[in-house]
DNA sequence: CTGAAAGCGCTTACAG
DNA sequence: CTGAAAGCGCTTACAG
């Protein structure tokens, strides 16, 4: 059988408020200590544990909070996940994790879920701006707070906390140049969403801004280490003396594309064409050699979204936050070669 | 102001037993296809949506099913969740997921905390038996289902859904027999948990099994990418013309740490050591050489794992099922080389 | 200091 | 065919 309130005061001798009232640590000044002794008691040998269902009906608060995200296996949702529910943990709030896999039908279905749920606020991951406006509209009917993270939510107006894509493009060009690199190529995602856009940016803004005169290249791939293989396999390929010293690839697996397909032209990394990435993946550490990179402080995110949205459901003011991102050191990058580049350099040796 | 079936109700001229009858669709025959209608159309006009915190502690039934991992970023974790989340999905269900990052207390604290949101389920993956069998007792207790998956629960009782672990050792370990290694090395995690000791006996059984004579290694490693690369670069990097010419890693992040260190001691993959891992993390694809790995069916374990569950949660029988990995072949195994190895031997052609 | 009562928003036997 | 009533397990003003 179960162990409700109205079992535990039959046990002690009290009613169920009495019950409630001690169990709930309230009103302390309102019963004895003999009550809450015996009521203490008698719901630690019945085991007792409080029905949240119930405490939330009444309460109309559901202890529930919803995320939203566009995938679970990219690189940082996991972390990004961690930081969130390590901060709700300490607040005895619970998510409940949606993710949508790029399908914005899926979107709509399960912000309606999390509303039917009556979740007591939402964090929202939506990279390609597939949420819509009255949607959003929606939630806001249901007073429920959402917080945008990494990209703005189609309303821009929804506070965020995003990190700085542009300063951590930045950060890897000037870390190319530093080297001495002066011909540098891009493999982009600028067509592919805010992001993709915001690092191109960066990194345009960055060889501009430089003093000497830098020749620049840029490939669309779009994320894809597949396209990114295949470019620099053919941009790499024939033999020439005037291809790049360096690369910035828009993301580690980019990067790691461009990799594979230079050691299999023979080419050395970093002697022969420097390699920086971005997202700092756990395989660019592991990977041969290890990536440079940029860093993004995927759990802070999460704690901060979860921080800014605890913030709002107590209808205190918030204000949007940007947090910065960090070059991380490995092997793949060096001072360009002496010698002009030619296709299997390193074999020839 | 909220909208509740009352106010549906009052809006339709009906009261408000009517407006549950109609939305739920049950009791068809119980009303007038016009109060039907009447109470639809108010229910549409108001978007009435019904309370399901309200419903669950009526019908006594969360909704919920809880999912306990050790932690959300370790390679197959979210494909499984995916599983899992997929069947759901397509049940009303929604999952809380909690990961406890290896700490025991946690686990404890997660199960406590959904008994009392009364999850209708559960799904645990407890790879270091830290689960303890009094709080297994304590879920039946509850009347809550339980379904182990990947490893066995403490209690050995627990249906479970698994990956035959030996089976892909066995596949990895006869791969590279059939290729023509006679020298092979495994880097095992055997005393790290019932995987990498199952990973090892398939190895060995396999080893025992092949007609001609094999030489084997063993090098525990216990699941690390650092252990992997520090005790292959010693192995390989004195020059030696006996070392292995395979390497069984059992994990994706061992072998690359293994390759790692013989690209740079000037080893070529595959020419002069064949190398093949476990998991097929995304990675495996990307890196250079593209790695020979097993692959695990993530996502099905997860839609098995909740098949099961259902089942369990409507009172049928069930009974364990045991999933068979997968060889995929890609480009870090070949024949062995003709010439016995030397360290550098690619450098120096 | 303690209890009786109302109510959170539903579902479901039970009458009519 | 429809409604009044009870009840799921809590919390919290309100009396006493």
């Amino acid at each position: 059988m179960r162990v409700t309130m109205a079992y535990v005061a039959r046990k002690a001798n009290v009613s169920h408020c009495t019950v409630s009232r001690v169990l709930n640590n309230k009103y302390r000044h309102k019963y004895t200590e003999a009550t809450r002794q015996r009521v203490l008691q008698a719901a630690d040998e019945l085991s007792y544990r409080p029905n949240i269902l119930a405490r939330g009906l009444r309460k109309q608060a559901s202890t529930f909070v919803g995320v939203l995200l566009p995938d679970l296996v990219n690189s940082f949702i996991p972390n990004l996940v961690q930081g969130i529910q390590d901060v709700c943990d300490s607040k005895d709030l619970s998510t409940v994790v949606y993710s949508t896999r790029l399908r914005p039908e899926r979107l709509e279905k399960y912000v309606q879920l999390l509303i039917d749920k009556r979740v007591e606020g939402m964090i929202i991951y939506d990279p390609f701006h597939q949420l819509q406006e009255r949607t959003l509209r929606r939630l806001q009917q249901h007073d429920i707070p959402v917080i945008a993270v990494l990209v703005d939510l189609c309303d821009g107006a929804t506070t965020s906390i995003k990190i700085d894509q542009a300063l951590g493009a930045r950060l890897a060009t000037e870390h190319l140049l530093s080297l001495g690199h002066r011909s540098i190529l891009h493999l982009s995602a600028e067509n592919a969403d805010s992001h993709g856009r915001e690092r191109y940016e960066g990194f345009l803004k960055a060889v501009q801004d430089y003093p000497h005169h830098i020749g620049t290249t840029m490939i669309e791939v779009d994320w894809s280490w597949d396209k990114a293989y295949e470019e620099i396999s053919v941009l790499y390929g024939n033999a020439r003396t005037d291809a790049p010293t360096a690369i910035f690839a828009s993301s580690d697996a980019t990067a790691l594309g461009a990799i594979k397909a230079l050691l299999e032209h023979g080419y050395r990394i970093p002697d022969d064409v420097s390699v920086v990435g971005f997202d700092d993946l756990p395989y660019a550490e592991m990977s041969y050699p290890g990536l440079t990179t940029i860093a993004q402080p995927k759990y802070p995110v999460g704690e901060h979204a979860m921080s800014l949205l605890l913030r709002m459901m107590h209808g205190q003011p918030v204000s949007p936050v940007l947090l910065e991102p960090q070059l991380i050191l490995r092997q793949s990058t060096a001072a360009p070669p002496e010698q002009p580049l030619a296709k299997g350099r390193s074999a020839a040796t």
